[in-house]
DNA sequence: ACCACGACCTGGTGG
DNA sequence: TCCACCAGGTCGTGG
């Protein structure tokens, strides 16, 4: 594993600094928060971003915009070969991404493992995916991912939601890097899927992934 | 064969240091033909091609007919990786074009800085486009161009023998090449866009495509 | 034959 | 207006 740097004074303050994995709202379903120990680990979010259709495509890679790149995951002379990252998930797994600069689109993308972490996931697009990091260990990284907001704030759905209490501090992390995309019916077919970070993400802003751009 | 793969380095060359910009006698038949000295280089023509839907659409490349190919463009070696063609426009203006083949389709293609040259002359299917070399300096390139045959062949010749009624007609062509073109039409609102090539090409065989103009 | 992946390319767009 | 960024493509290779 190749560590990821840490920089001294990136750690700039942001709402997730007081992020809360101590305890939860009681009216919540708990079990899903306590069954993992992972939960408790000491996190900082180093960014999110919003899946586009081509991040969960077939063109299996993800995009990583290129502020945040260069921020967390320096390249540091190895912008020729990439490198290997490697992250753990909510359940503790592992997953590795090569994580490369691409010199003809001038962007920093991750792309071996990728696909595999959006199949297992079943991420789709619109769903965000976290990057954290030990707030200790600076080098140990983390991936997470929640999905995306089906009906828009007013109607989340109870379990993710209650974040009714948004705070709307909003970073512009969200309008930064966030686009609305279609949200094509999400089938009842799909077994949900939990918010893997609905410790942190209570609170989280709600976000519109309302009208196609294209 | 002449060697005519040209790297970067080796596309500065001395034409265009000698545009003329004096002014032109307005609509005079032989304006067109005398206000670019670029016109007196002694070209041959190696091949031309009428250009396909494809070759103008999304998929940004020209297929290069392959015996064509073949016999100008030598890949010698370099089938992997492709060589970068540089060719001078009827303007004198350099255009660096992606040369490779491709195993897929069996293919010889210019790929990158195609559509850019498609593009700023509004280059449409059916519209030709001319390869030619210098007859003295054989590693020199040349691309040309004359729009398709609109209404068949009688109708086209006379056509492009009246340049004098050449207008800018609302074009940024010229403005975008730097060239103060000054002749504005009187009355027609056709946009007619001059033959590049009609010194050479007055007697070239005209390509009828079925494809309308967009 | 297919698919994941590596590298490359381009147009749209927003700042 | 210009340009950096990035979404969405391409092809080729190797497994």
């Amino acid at each position: 594993m190749y560590p990821v740097y840490m920089m001294e004074s990136s750690a700039k303050s942001s709402s997730s600094n007081q992020k809360n994995f101590i305890s939860l709202p009681a009216c919540k379903k708990s079990t899903l928060e306590q069954q993992y120990n992972h939960q408790e680990i000491p996190k900082q979010t180093l960014f999110e971003k919003p899946l586009t259709p081509s991040d969960v495509g077939r063109l299996n890679r993800l995009v990583i915009p290129k502020q945040h790149a260069k921020k967390y995951f320096s390249l540091n002379g190895c912008r020729e070969k990439g490198l290997l990252l490697c992250f753990e998930d909510e359940l503790g797994k592992y997953w590795r991404f090569r994580f490369s600069y691409w010199n003809s689109s001038q962007s920093y993308v991750l792309t071996k493992g990728w696909s595999h972490f959006v199949k297992e996931k079943r991420l789709d697009a619109g769903d965000i995916v976290i990057f954290e990091r030990h707030r200790v260990e600076g080098s140990r990284l983390f991936i997470g991912w929640r999905r995306r907001n089906i009906y828009g704030g007013a109607v989340q759905e109870s379990y993710v939601a209650q974040p009714a209490a948004v705070a709307s501090g909003g970073s512009d992390e969200w309008r930064h890097s966030g686009y609305p995309y279609p949200v094509h019916s999400q089938g009842s077919s799909l077994p949900y899927q939990p918010d893997c970070f609905h410790d942190q993400f209570y609170r989280a802003k709600v976000h519109q992934m309302g009208t196609p751009r294209r």
